[in-house]
RNA sequence: GCCCGGAUGGCGGAAUUGGUAGACGCGCUGGACUUAAAAUCCAGUAAACAGUAAUGUUUGUGUGGGUUCAAGUCCCACUCCGGGUACCA
């Protein structure tokens, strides 16, 4: 009787199909729910990778194991469709991007079907189809009709909006304009990253660090300005930095990331006085108490003061600087950061501590974007400042002593010769105006000058956020268009919800239009109208990035055919939050944060009843490959490589050959393609290895006799737990008893902590006592195939069969523990002397620590090591370890 | 530079959270079955030394220190690898 893998699977996946096992009741009387939530996939025309099925496996395995302890489980897959690669493709062959997405959609959801995931098929949805992207185009709409109350802290409808008087008195056009400064989505005119390959503007996190696209890897990135949409996301910087202390169960690592990414830094605004202008020059700093060591100021190229401040005889020189720094984009000024640049504008400012005159000087590594696009210099103790003033020869005053460095350092920084950016005590820090510092440290520093400065009036405490408005349009075809209408007089209006969806036009050329427009600016019909009144209007010819159809997913797959709204209310109150959720960390940051920003949106407004989406939240770790390289580090292709010996070599050449682990390439030639593994061992071995491999969070590479290895052991299990010989009726033996509910035990918390590959090694155990029984009865077997069950489905269902059953074993009561079997009475010491283990003596588990020791130093096994030597201590812990301390 | 994470046999990885290091799997070695091979089954497998052998001794969780009766686990310093971020004042 043979494993016939394929076979077996093919039964269980259509029986699952026709009985519609996991279709999703919304019996919201049942007060055990549970969400598993996988990322869904960009459906890419490469098709599934096995990275994928690793996730999706994880979710599958607590779902399957949270239906058989009684939960009401919701596991949906879908697709999040729009993107780049499939306009590409229609750019280049003409054919339209909803086909290329139709087929590459039919491809993975072929592809996970074989894998036996336990999804609702009933509730998937796609971001491209016109019934979901009206709800995205819904959910735009709201954002924009909503305001943020700082003193609330709180997104409230524009509507509940207080008009001040004076704006009120100016009329409607200034309320107007009063209103869209608030919104939390508006259009601007915004400096943009423009890829010239592409043709499309990108967001600044979607140009890596290099200066290239991470789309399509140029370099041909540069700044270019457009009309966009944006959205006021750091208006909600607090909440979402709040909301990450609230999520007890997601990694410390991407909450330290996010936080990284919002920057929240505490400082001061402080005014500068400027020689011979009627208008200060503000600056923020987060060291206010540095203030005595400000030798000069610094403003960014393109701050709107830098004008009036260039004094004549400058103005050419400085002129010269701001457009060529204007020509680089931020990228080559960061790259240039070893060399500072800036220019002297001729002009002093008075610092407000101690009334010295001091340079402004123009420089680009201030940053317009920034605090004020100012800053006070105190090269003393800033590293950029010290470089900065090191170049151009500016006076260094050291006001922080570093009493605590060692001698040498102290003195060079004491001299002005090396910068210190750590605690110390102030000195040179007391002003003739009642401030003076000296002697204290940073902390108690910063609070007196903080509250000095507001005192005199001359600045206050102040917050800052590294965390931008996030540009929400693309020049793009194959994307959510927006529900916007620009009229010929300039009003800008929604579409209203009875309206939506709006669709995109049929086309059939998708290139973009001229300076960087998108392709719907070619859309004749579609993107022109008339109102009522005879006005003519265009649509906005922007769309939507690829984020916004994954920020509100989740929700819609808990009631994915509603044309009402969104969702149900009661539904969403149900199953809200997502249990768990588990995907790549290459999202810990953007898609998490910008779908936690809508969904606190949406709470806010009272569309969803939680403050947060997500309540555990699980990187899975890359699975690698095997590559191989040459001494020179020179890659070479995995067809190229054989072996000998455990030795790998060049198989042209001869050359020895070095095995490295990479990422999976086309030109390593290193590439896992699921279906072969399915084909070759099964859906159950391809889940189990990706489970068994290490743990669930690590990288790690694949190797196909890894495969082979947890095939083996589905073949064991088929041999012995198929065949009707080996089950029989009959007492098991306290050993098997005990290895089985020890197993029960270890597989139930594993899969609670999603520690797989200890559960599965466990079931190896397990199988591995089983077959050298030789049998075993009816009862153990059933309890054996459902902790099968979660892992390697298809087989487990097929064992139950086989044991009589008439249905399927998802919904099986999962097996509980039966503590007496795994009580000993006895325990077998490891006995140490000096801490290191000598032998072992068994004793009864109830023997007190006395009865131990003396038994113990009895023994003639003990004698060796005593004899001769004092013994100083002896330790026993119970049920543990007996340590002997000689000497 | 800064913030995270990691380093354990030939390999992937276990280790009840301070208590027998190396579970489970791969690979390898030997044996059984076979005309033979594959498959399967059984046994062995951290290293070094001693012994015909059972076995014994020593060393051993990236490096160096420390705490402790006891450290892979805790503390300090460092090396290397991976991820994030980078003129954010």
């Amino acid at each position: 009787m043979e494993y016939n893998f394929t076979e077996l699977e093919k039964k269980w996946q259509e029986y699952w199909e026709q009985h519609k096992t996991f279709k999703t009741v919304d019996d919201l009387s049942n007060p055990k729910k549970f969400y598993a939530l996988d990322m869904f996939p960009y459906p890419s025309g490469s098709g599934l990778h096995v990275g994928h099925p690793e996730g999706y496996t994880a979710t599958d395995i607590v779902s399957r194991y949270k239906r058989m302890n009684g939960f009401n489980v919701l596991h949906p897959m879908g697709w999040d469709a729009f993107g780049l690669p499939a306009e590409q493709y229609a750019i280049q062959t003409g054919t339209h991007p909803s086909i290329t997405t139709q087929e590459n959609c039919d491809t993975f959801r072929r592809q996970i079907k074989s894998l036996g995931l336990s999804y609702d098929w009933d509730r998937e949805i796609n971001t491209t189809d016109p019934g979901y992207f009206k709800w995205t185009q819904w959910i735009f709409i709201r954002l924009y009709n909503t305001w943020f109350d700082k003193e609330q802290q709180k997104g409230r409808p524009v509507a509940e909006l207080p008009i001040p008087a004076d704006i009120e008195k100016q009329g409607k056009m200034a309320v107007q304009d009063f209103i869209d400064e608030k919104r939390l989505a508006y259009y601007d005119n915004a400096q943009v990253w423009w890829c010239k390959k592409c043709q499309i503007v990108c967001a600044n996190e979607e140009v890596l660090n290099d200066g290239s696209h991470e789309k399509c890897g140029t370099k041909e990135v540069e700044r270019k300005n457009l009309k966009q949409w944006m959205l006021r996301i750091p208006h909600y910087a607090e909440r979402l930095l709040a909301g990450l202390d609230t999520l007890e169960e997601w990694p410390e690592s991407v909450k330290d990331m996010q936080r990284n990414w919002i920057g929240k830094s505490k400082g001061a605004e402080v005014d500068f006085n400027v020689e011979g202008i009627d208008e200060p020059l503000r600056v923020y700093t987060t060291r206010p108490d540095t203030l005595f060591g400000a030798t000069y100021m610094v403003i960014a190229p393109e701050h709107p003061l830098l004008d009036r401040i260039v004094t004549n005889d400058k103005r050419e020189e400085v002129d010269k600087y701001v457009k060529a720094a204007s020509l680089k984009s931020d990228l080559d000024r960061t790259e240039l950061a070893k060399e500072k640049t800036g220019v002297f504008t001729g002009r002093y400012a008075i610092n407000p501590v101690n009334g010295e005159k001091i340079p402004i000087w123009v420089a680009d590594y201030v940053l317009i974007g920034y605090g004020t696009g100012a800053i006070m210099a105190v090269p003393a103790h800033d590293t950029r400042d010290f470089e900065f003033a090191k170049t151009f020869g500016i006076k260094i005053t050291c006001i922080l002593d570093p009493e605590h460095a060692d001698a040498e350092v102290r003195q060079k920084v004491l001299e002005g010769n090396q910068c210190w950016t750590d605690d110390g005590a102030y000195i040179n820090s007391a002003g003739s105006d009642s401030l003076d510092i000296n002697g204290m440290n940073k902390e108690k520093g910063i609070q007196t000058v903080i509250d000095w400065l507001e005192k005199k009036g001359l600045g206050t405490g102040a917050v800052n956020y590294k965390l931008r408005d996030w540009l929400f349009s693309r020049q793009r075809y194959w994307g959510e268009p927006f529900p916007v209408i620009h009229w010929e007089d300039g009003e800008v209006t929604l579409v209203p919800d009875e309206d939506l969806p709006v669709r995109l036009p049929e086309m059939e050329k998708f290139q973009p239009g001229a300076n960087g427009e998108s392709p719907l600016a070619n859309a004749g019909d579609w993107l022109t109208l008339t109102d009522a009144n005879g006005r003519k209007g265009r649509r906005e010819t922007n769309t939507m990035p690829q984020w916004a159809g994954s920020c509100w997913y989740y929700l819609r797959y808990i009631d994915p055919l509603n044309d009402k709204a969104p969702f149900n209310a009661q539904k969403e109150k149900y199953w809200m939050p997502v249990d768990l959720y588990i995907g790549g960390a290459e999202h810990a940051v953007l898609h998490l944060l910008y779908s936690r920003f809508w969904h606190k949106v949406l709470f806010d407004l009272g569309i969803v009843s939680t403050d947060e989406p997500y309540r555990k939240l699980y990187n899975q770790g890359m699975i690698l490959a095997f590559a191989y390289e040459t001494k020179a580090g020179s890659k070479v292709p995995s067809d190229e490589v054989g072996e000998r010996d455990g030795k790998y070599y060049h198989k042209d050449t001869g050359e020895e050959l070095q095995q490295i682990v990479a990422k999976m390439s086309k030109t390593l030639k290193n590439v896992v393609n699921p279906d072969d593994v399915t084909v070759k061992y099964g859906a159950d071995s391809l889940r189990l290895y990706e489970m068994f491999m290490g743990p669930l969070d690590a990288t790690k590479p694949w190797t196909d006799t890894g495969v082979k290895g947890v095939y083996n052991f589905l073949c064991r299990v088929h041999r012995f737990f198929a065949d009707p010989n080996s089950i029989k009726e009959g007492e098991e033996d306290a050993e098997m008893l005990k290895t089985l509910h020890q197993s029960i035990k270890k597989v139930t918390s594993d899969i609670e902590n999603l520690k797989f590959n200890t559960a599965i090694s466990q079931l190896m155990i397990l199988t591995n006592l089983a077959i050298k029984k030789g049998r075993v009865s009816p009862g153990t077997a059933r309890i054996f195939a459902k902790l099968l069950s979660p892992f390697a489905p298809h087989l487990a269902e097929e064992l139950w069969e086989k044991y009589g059953a008439q249905k399927t074993i998802s919904y099986e009561a999962w097996p509980e523990v039966n503590p007496a079997f795994l009580q000993e009475d006895s325990f077998e010491y490891p006995v140490s002397f000096n801490g290191k283990m000598r032998f072992k003596i068994e004793f009864p588990v109830d023997a007190s620590r006395e009865e131990i020791g003396k038994a113990v130093l009895a023994h003639e096994k003990a004698q060796k090591w005593i004899e001769g030597k004092q013994v100083k201590k002896v330790i026993v812990v119970p049920n543990k370890i007996v340590n002997i301390v000689v000497g």
